[in-house]
DNA sequence: TCTGGCACTCGACTGTAGCGAGTGCCAGTC
DNA sequence: GACTGGCACTCGCTACAGTCGAGTGCCAGA
């Protein structure tokens, strides 16, 4: 069922005229802001196909058409072309980011500038511990049979965890211990550390062995298995703008989305390449965001991707300015991190 | 012009109902719901007294009474009765912060015990690291003229700057540095490292000092002067709770004071003594927040504080119980603090 | 000092009418 | 055959008038 040019031309119209006003576009407003050179009675047929084949709804019958998510769909895949950023929004960007003094520092400007930028609802996933290599390991005792056990990954993550120790341990142990754990554990992966604990362990002279049991148990099941993520959230505020016609209504269900760290990973964290994902109201698995439209993609030094990061906001958004910011964004993150 | 003890009780009734229902409340509901003793007519008279004092208002001729700012702390101050928590609420507590794994961990899980109960918003301010004493100063090699500094605190809180240094280090200079700085400074309030600092450099041999200045100015621009406090925050979507009716109309201005970090530290991060405190709409300082009131305390192990949480709602909120719910978290956690 | 009664106010709701944006369809034109 | 101008029709929005009822203030009387 081909649409021919014009239609796809009345589409994009369409689409670019109500993200830009919020209303119900009609056929004379149409043939007066887009040189389309017909007339609105050729537009309104147009727009008799458009809505048949689904693009686009009527909120009511005397009201003007409006873009459905398949709508969206075809015109993110099919119409939207790349909207280059401005001089001053690229300056805005890597003067933001350059102060930055650790990861910690980097994740919450980088959400803060996403959301600022995109005026919408930006979430930044912090480097995935599973997409890490070990850096360092570092023991540091608090009682004789208590010490903390930090991680250094390669992406600049650090980790703390408590460790109770089964029985007492001098200095010197502790000092071995945490030798031992460096020699074989810096420089892998923290999804491939399984099999090596269980080696570090059989390795380690007999008094170290049980101190040694411990560690590894609280290093597997608290860094490797329940795959600690972090994340960081900004522009809430923003849901607000367009005044409760987005999200039908209700921000009830979007707030308690963004409020399960599980929902935000499936939405930015499911990256394999750098691809972007644009995710259109109803193509989202979360019940709550059926009304909303999901940006994301993964971000890394270099080609290796170790997190995702991403903007949400209403189905009604600006697709090609979106997709121009985050994708910027995360190449620019992407190079800092490279850096360090 | 003295409230007498009847006009308090109307008064008591007036909160307490329009917190319930979230309706303006007349005379005639009050009598019926209260065991006041008297009729209408005269609760009509006090309530008139009540109004000319400033403890209530009409928000139109023909509507019922509702509580003014004023009227709210007159009420919590002296009008409401501690309501004790519920033996399932206090299992509950223990329950949810059992199972922290490290602080990360116990401010999660806090700030969403805290928004869970109380069904408001929550936030929890990190141990201020002013307020903690260094445990254990850790320098990581990344390459030779750049490394990781890790300070792990008594509070818990781990911290790590990457310290770019002006001359390449051999390893066993590396190891010196770290023995120096844990010798002088282990043990020492972040506060009070600044007149410490200068000593470190000037003992330090001639070979370390250009590193050991670098990494003290590090240390002190990051973690002493621009005091580096962390939030978590929960709850935003209960906010939605009452439809629209609190906040006078917009979350808006509400959602944009979240996201400021300097405002939230404002509301809860002022605490001196373990003293709880409410601020009730118009005695919050923030602009945004004059529709809002906050329930907050300090926390930390035994007497000492290291920081504050908090509760924040609309005018119209359950005083009482957000009160004794957050006394009680506050006490929880600061128990938890305290083994560890 | 309290109470019952009464007149009054005013927001909420309902029904009606007019307006206007927008459509679908049809006959006519290039 | 594709496009266009014209026209009747739909229907949401706004304004307006009328009614209802909750709640008040006040006053005379117990």
């Amino acid at each position: 069922m081909g649409l021919d040019d014009r239609k796809l031309a009345v589409l994009r119209a369409i689409v670019e005229d109500y993200v830009a006003t919020q209303e119900p576009v009609g056929s004379r407003a149409l043939v007066e802001r887009h040189q389309l050179g017909v007339s609105p009675a050729t537009v309104r047929n147009d727009m008799a196909v458009l809505e048949e084949e689904g693009y686009i709804r009527q909120p009511h019958t005397s009201a003007g058409r409006v873009p459905t998510d398949r709508g969206y769909r075809l015109f993110v895949d099919r119409l939207s072309r790349v909207k280059p950023l401005s001089p001053a929004e690229r300056r805005a960007i890597e003067r933001f980011l350059a102060g930055a003094v650790d990861l910690d520092d980097v994740v919450h400007r980088t959400v803060r500038l996403l959301a600022q930028l995109t005026r919408q609802v930006a979430v930044v996933q912090y480097p995935s511990l599973a997409r890490s290599r070990v850096r360092h390991l570092e023991l540091v005792p608090i009682s004789t049979t208590r010490l903390t056990l930090v991680m250094i990954a390669d992406t600049g993550r650090v980790e703390q965890r408590l460790v109770e120790l089964p029985a007492p341990l001098l200095a010197d142990a502790v000092i071995d211990l945490r030798r031992l754990a460096n020699e074989k554990l810096v420089g892998v992966r923290l999804s491939d550390t399984p099999p090596l604990v269980q080696a570090l362990i059989d390795e380690s002279p007999p008094h170290l062995r049980p101190a040694m049991t411990t560690l590894s148990t609280v290093l597997l099941e608290t860094l490797v298995e329940r795959h600690e993520e972090r994340l960081a959230l900004a522009g809430t505020a923003n849901l607000t703008r367009g005044g409760l016609l987005d999200f039908q209504g209700s921000l009830r269900p979007v707030l308690e989305a963004l409020e399960e760290e599980v929902v935000l990973l499936k939405l930015i964290g499911e990256v394999e390449a750098s691809t972007l994902r644009v995710r259109i109201g109803d193509e989202n698995e979360i019940d709550n965001l059926r009304a909303a439209s999901v940006v994301s993609t993964g971000y890394g030094p270099g080609a290796t991707i170790v997190g995702g990061m991403g903007v949400l906001g209403p189905t009604r958004m600006d697709y090609p300015g979106t997709i121009a910011t985050v994708r910027a964004v995360a190449r620019y993150v992407g190079e800092l991190l490279a850096q360090n």
